[in-house]
DNA sequence: AATCAATTTTACTTTGTAGAATAGAAATGG
DNA sequence: CCATTTCTATTCTACAAAGTAAAATTGATT
């Protein structure tokens, strides 16, 4: 059997993150999408060490792009996800719903 | 905004599998049922580190049963999923969907 | 030089992982 | 019957990878 490979349940997060985002990703609007989604506080920090890791491992590739005009502040590093990333993604997904399948957590919830 | 909780990638699974097996469960099923499902070599340090672990976090619980008749070896450790492991997996689930939501990787893909 | 937006750095905790060691029960053989 | 071997299962050890927060830094703009 193959070595066990699967993506950190944060990593998961970024990727998805960065995805929906498309052309509009860099590190401040991934912190915000995964704040909104999940309702919790996301250290800045936290996103940048996984960027940084999921490009480590050629998931996602990254490059700056200059300072918009009209907009105080250095210039953005974009981000976009590689097709390996996308795999992952993908991986990551099927593995969770064949695990998922035909679990039903409600199942003996009292009824009265 | 609360602070961020969630599973770790690999309690995810583990819990999934706890679920998945009830009465059956104990530290080999449980490897057993991971390697199938992901197809990879799941080393049994691992399972049982991660089962305390969320044993720890009062996720799950363990008891010892005897031993079987007709069967060598020592008593087995059977573990259940408590209340809050299936509270911390249907959170997972939903923040899963909800990021996946509206995602289709295939978009753009050579046709011919 | 003060301000603003964004990224990087630092330091540390928690999770993930493999492999060896240990332990309990039953079977075996003298 | 007792020592030893064999099974099955769990625990221990040691380290690598991922997650996290908070502070420091950078680059552009005013």
């Amino acid at each position: 059997m193959g070595k066990t490979n699967i993506l950190g349940s944060f990593e998961h997060l970024v990727l998805l993150a960065l995805v929906h985002l498309g052309e509009e990703s860099y590190g401040v609007t991934v912190r915000q999408e995964l704040e909104q989604k999940s309702g919790k506080t996301i250290s800045i920090g936290a996103v940048y060490a996984t960027l940084d890791r999921l490009e480590g491992k050629n998931l996602i590739s990254s490059r700056h792009s200059g300072a918009d005009p009209a907009r105080g502040g250095k210039p953005r590093r974009h981000f976009k996800v590689l097709p390996a990333g996308e795999l992952a993604l993908a991986r990551s997904r099927e593995l969770l719903e064949k695990m998922w399948h035909g679990i039903d957590l409600n199942k003996e919830r009292p009824t009265g």
